[in-house]
DNA sequence: TTGAGTATAATTGTATACAATAATACAGAA
DNA sequence: TTCTGTATTATTGTATACAATTATACTCAA
């Protein structure tokens, strides 16, 4: 099924700092250096730096003159990137409900089926991989990269801010239920219908990532 | 003023593969390798891979078990882009407009200013960077990184597509204009009337890049 | 001729070595 | 003490060397 490609050392080092970052464990204003970080990986500085270049892309390092500063995300990203999502994720729903294939279609369902198996177990660290596979899949349907390109990192750095996105049980619970709107909307071919499920997923995410803030 | 930041040779050689991909002078489907790519621009193929990556990234080539190979950006793309554009842009410039600071300002004054000597001058390639800076500028100003890097690579894309968007002298001088009525806007301090004008703008970029593909 | 299996060579992934640069510490004078 | 200039050192940027992998070509048998 889900075949995986031969994932590079440089890969690995990518997800361990954007992980390390978006939990907080690196902090922000913090500054590491690339040797620092190869040791403490156990690899050379190539692999490292090629990571580091792609955070940098994404804006949750600054590469100074010496040393890389942390900067992860703040809570003004995260309402910045729900107010993004807000406008496009629905249109990438559609989309993906015109355009889907059967094949994808099935990958779809397989991955829901999923994330309700992990969602009874309690599985959060699984749960969150069933979500991210189940947005990436959607906009991926779509058939725009551009869409793809860009809902991506902004879905992978709100999953991941503190963890807060689907760590408790009530959250998990209603997560699971608004993906299979999406995905019944999709199945049906229904457009609207997905681009309105898809919104109200999204609205409902910020409420809660965003509330759950000042709890 | 704009202090150049040592660039390095992987920023050139980024720039130099981006603009011969988005020209069309690396043609869709073409396959290259790190060393061929290496030996042309003459350095080593660590700057190269790190360009590579970058470009990667941007979903502008795919890496290979062997070969690298070219996708650059379609027609489809585009109208993607100018989709995702249209829903966004306009909210960037309003947060420009309700935050930009006395600095900032200046600069987008003297940005304009240089697009009009060099539209009179017919100097397409400055055009070209000064149209980067002004919107550059505007997503900065806003002050949140998310919309500037959501824009940034989409207004890239679109701006070097074929070198389409400000070549003709018509267009050259309706982009300076409606520059112009955003920057009126944002100086105003009037977020609805800068939003209303960057929708303008990007739509009327959108008609001319489209349509001038059929003639 | 065609197909399978294997050897070869080309290409990427990673590590290391070297060069350039910039921050820091320190010394000396005011 | 405080400021300035210089030397040192830490860190990044780049090149090269090495390892691993995989596509391609070739050989040999059916």
């Amino acid at each position: 099924m889900f075949e995986h490609k031969q994932v590079s050392l440089a890969d690995q080092v990518f997800e361990r700092i954007e992980e390390d970052i978006l939990s907080g464990k690196l902090a922000r204003g913090e500054v590491i250096t690339e040797m620092w970080l190869s040791q403490t990986l156990g690899v050379s500085r190539t692999p490292v730096r090629e990571a580091l270049s792609r955070l940098s892309n994404e804006h949750l390092i600054e590469e100074r003159a010496k040393g890389i500063v942390v900067l992860g995300i703040t809570n003004d990203d995260i309402e910045d990137i729900f107010s993004v999502r807000l406008k496009i994720e629905g249109d990438a729903a559609k989309r993906a409900a015109e355009k889907i294939g059967e094949e994808e279609l099935k990958e779809l369902s397989e991955t829901i089926e999923l994330q309700e198996f992990y969602t009874e177990k309690k599985d959060a660290e699984r749960i969150r991989a069933m979500d991210s596979r189940f947005h990436q899949l959607m906009y991926k349907a779509g058939g725009s990269a551009i869409y793809y390109d860009t809902l991506v990192p902004l879905h992978r750095k709100a999953q991941r801010y503190r963890k807060m996105s689907v760590e408790n049980k009530a959250r998990a619970g209603d997560s699971l239920i608004e993906h299979r709107k999406i995905y019944e909307a999709i199945i049906a071919r229904d457009g609207d219908a997905a681009k309105k499920a898809a919104e109200e997923h999204v609205k409902n995410a910020a409420y809660h990532i965003l509330m759950g803030e000042n709890k």
